[in-house]
DNA sequence: GACCCGTTACTTACAGCGTAAGAAAAGAGG
DNA sequence: CCTCTTTTCTTACGCTGTAAGTAACGGGTC
């Protein structure tokens, strides 16, 4: 079998921008950010890394590739009339679970504008929903924006607390709970006694919270 | 003059953790923050590399320290009685605009949970503005929470959106002003358009928006 | 002055990075 | 068989963060 290369053929057949874009994510998922190089997801594909650069022009683009790769698994806003607010916190919810199973790409999904070809679909259904409802264009676009910031930047918040959580480092529970006292009574407090809801019950009050307001403001 | 060491006394006189990271956030803001290796900032400040490693474990650490940095700048969240809605959209305005004045830290500051001993003192003094005003402390902390996440994401975007829209590249609204108008008739309108309001605006209308929804909910 | 010692700074070195340039191999069509 | 295109490998360059060891300084004590 396999009248090899280098390597057995058949075993690694085919690799193109979607194989290398999920070697890459499944590699950042593994072992963090910060190991991701050209070289260590070449030697995962079974490949030099210079080969790497037939599929993807440079590193930023495969990363720009890694968040786009994120967003398509999260669930599509489907607009259904006139009930936009269930179907925003639908939306967000699965947006913030999906980002949660990846939480290594949450500092690439700030600093980039998630408007790659990909999720503009999505962008352009929930325009024609708030539409529908009533709000004028340039305020859908204003929701939409908000509601999807607010759902990445809590995402990264609730990563880098689990992160930070189970090393006691400085930002946990535990270091919360053994501050000074006397200087920041109502942290400590807070950080010792459990708020009553875990981290999903308190995204969706605040997501709600944030539709009510744009809601009533519009 | 300068009986000399290598490089002339007293140009340079003392260096300190403050002094180093001043300096890097100056070279972060002049060159992005790709260019801010330990070399160059090492130059910036008449020195060698490693003698960095006195004022700052390692990079890392430095980073945190850009971070911290930006935070101390915006104004602190001064718990004025009952009015604690125009103190948050006050804070946040202000941590907006720092925020702004340093786009490059900004991926930064989505990462690391910005509870560094610096900013604990504004969440202690607005968690004792927010229960005064009669939230349960754990909602308190929830409002303090997503207003940041919600305006350091903002900021993110606004950088990113303007970053972008000085080259023409995906994402700018050239970009989206061009794009098939068959296939996304909304978004293409939205990009034309002008929305009537600026960054500013639209990010205090959020803001508001995210407030009134605590406030009704709570 | 001479001595010493802790702090600060420099030098050297290493393994790893992204990627430019070009050679070599594999597969397809004649 | 040869040739052309696509894919892959090889080599090389300049850069990175930082570990290790060394030298110079500033200030205290005799």
């Amino acid at each position: 079998m396999a009248k090899g290369h280098k390597r057995a053929r058949g075993e690694r057949a085919g690799l193109s921008r979607q194989r290398v874009l999920d070697a890459a994510l499944a590699l950042v998922d593994r072992d963090g950010l910060a190991a991701l190089s050209m070289r260590r997801l070449g030697a995962d594909l079974g490949v030099e890394a210079m080969t790497l650069y037939h599929y993807v022009p440079n590193k930023d683009a495969l990363l720009d590739g890694l968040v786009e790769r994120v967003f398509e698994q999260a669930a599509p806003l489907t607009a259904d009339g006139a009930r936009w607010r269930p179907a925003l916190e639908r939306y967000a919810g699965s947006l913030r679970r999906t980002l949660l199973l990846h939480p290594a790409v949450l500092p690439l999904a700030m600093s980039r504008p998630a408007v790659t070809p990909q999720t503009l679909g999505a962008v352009e259904s929930g325009l024609r929903m708030l539409r529908d409802a009533g709000f004028p264009l340039g305020r859908a676009l204003d929701v939409l924006n908000a509601l999807t910031v607010f759902v990445i930047g809590h995402a990264a918040v609730e990563a880098a607390t689990a992160r930070v959580n189970e090393q006691g480092a400085p930002g946990s529970t535990a270091y919360l709970a053994q501050l000074d006292a006397a200087r920041f009574p109502l942290l400590v407090e807070a950080g010792q006694g459990g708020h009553g809801a875990d981290d999903a019950a308190r995204f969706d009050y605040a997501v709600r919270a944030l539709l009510a307001g744009f809601d009533g403001g519009a």
